[in-house]
DNA sequence: CAGACTTCTTACCATAGGTCAATGTGCAGC
DNA sequence: GCTGCACATTGACCTATGGTAAGAAGTCTG
């Protein structure tokens, strides 16, 4: 296995040389999901953080009426997880699963720890990417609060173009917080002012 | 000034003695916003975290017609800030008023090591209380996929029900991101079903 | 290739919530 | 005790979005 993108992650963003990767690199775990396959369910804890090294996870919740509302796609490169589950070692209210079959490293506290061992810059690089993850959230909430579907669909195209030709249209719908029918004729609508995504 | 939230706050959340708060005591710089008074605008890079001590804050956005999304209130014991902006150094997007007269604690990374210092265990509960938040700002974020404007201000009522008593009516629509007058509908609703908040 | 799904689109109607305007109502300042 | 705001309510109307149902297009599977 060689995880030329997780390698890449942790040279670039964890500040790891290339030794100090080989090093680590027996240590790794990964694991491969099939399309459709859960990584967690509602009432299990949560056991990891994980990496997408190939493929496109979901992780959403789903309310009373079996709706899904889908909080984060995670492409190559994100990190995914329910860090509350995580953290408190308390059972999840939300759902992870494989939009494409999937090959992810698995994280976990100890694993960070002893990247930072190595490197110490590497826990910086950790909250980095929390206070972005938070910065990010919070201009969803915006977005939720305030935009129409319209403009929240013209943001997502602009924010994630590649997600957008990566999961199916309905899922869109569901991360945009619309029924897959609103979603569609909203495209119908920026089609007949030729709108280019 | 004798803070009495915070130093509960410290001692109990943060583990510190008596002793120990009374040595940083003289540290703890603190200051009074009267109501409608600006703690943070936009375009400015938020210089801190405020712990509120005493009184209520707010945090919003402006859209482009705008309209304010209310993001976040703060209460008594409550940290607010544009972590980002703070963390980054970079312009903010929000704004933070206070809604009534408050007295807040001026809190910098330097305090938290400072304190930190005195007790590792206080780093530790930092950090759940950042685990807490993200957890807070999912829950938020499904509710505004998923749920219709009833179900929102119900769960806001059971959630904040002091909040619930200490901001303007219009306020709690703009969190809950309907209109004043959509909000005032559905509690007349919720009225008529003889329901006791 | 046939058949069974899944996804997307379209059309028609229903409705929650938005908009606008008028009316209350309480409270702060004079 | 008025006067003037800021807030809240209400009603009439409107619009974006939801619900339903059907068909078209694509895709997987035997």
């Amino acid at each position: 296995m060689s995880l030329p993108n997780f390698k890449k992650h942790l040279i670039e963003k964890g500040g790891l040389s290339e030794e100090e990767f080989a090093q680590i690199l027996p240590s790794i775990k990964t694991k491969r999901f099939e399309k459709n396959e859960y990584l967690l369910k509602q009432g299990d804890i949560c056991p990891h953080y994980f990496f997408v090294e190939q493929g496109v996870l979901r992780f959403y919740s789903l309310n009373e009426e079996g709706k899904e509302n889908i909080l984060q796609f995670a492409t190559e490169n994100w990190i995914v997880s329910d860090r509350g589950s995580v953290f408190f070692q308390q059972p999840s209210t939300y759902y992870i699963d494989a939009v494409e079959d999937t090959i992810a490293v698995i994280l976990d506290e100890s694993f960070v720890n002893e990247v930072a061992k190595l490197n110490p810059n590497f826990r910086k690089q950790n909250e980095i990417l929390l206070q972005n993850h938070i910065r990010h959230l919070y201009k969803r909430i915006s977005l939720l609060l305030g935009a129409s579907a319209r403009k929240r669909y013209l943001e997502f195209v602009t924010m994630y173009p590649d997600i957008m030709l990566r999961v199916p249209q309905w899922m869109i719908a569901s991360y945009l917080g619309v029924t897959p029918e609103s979603l569609s004729r909203v495209r119908k609508a920026l089609a007949k002012e030729n709108f280019k995504p």
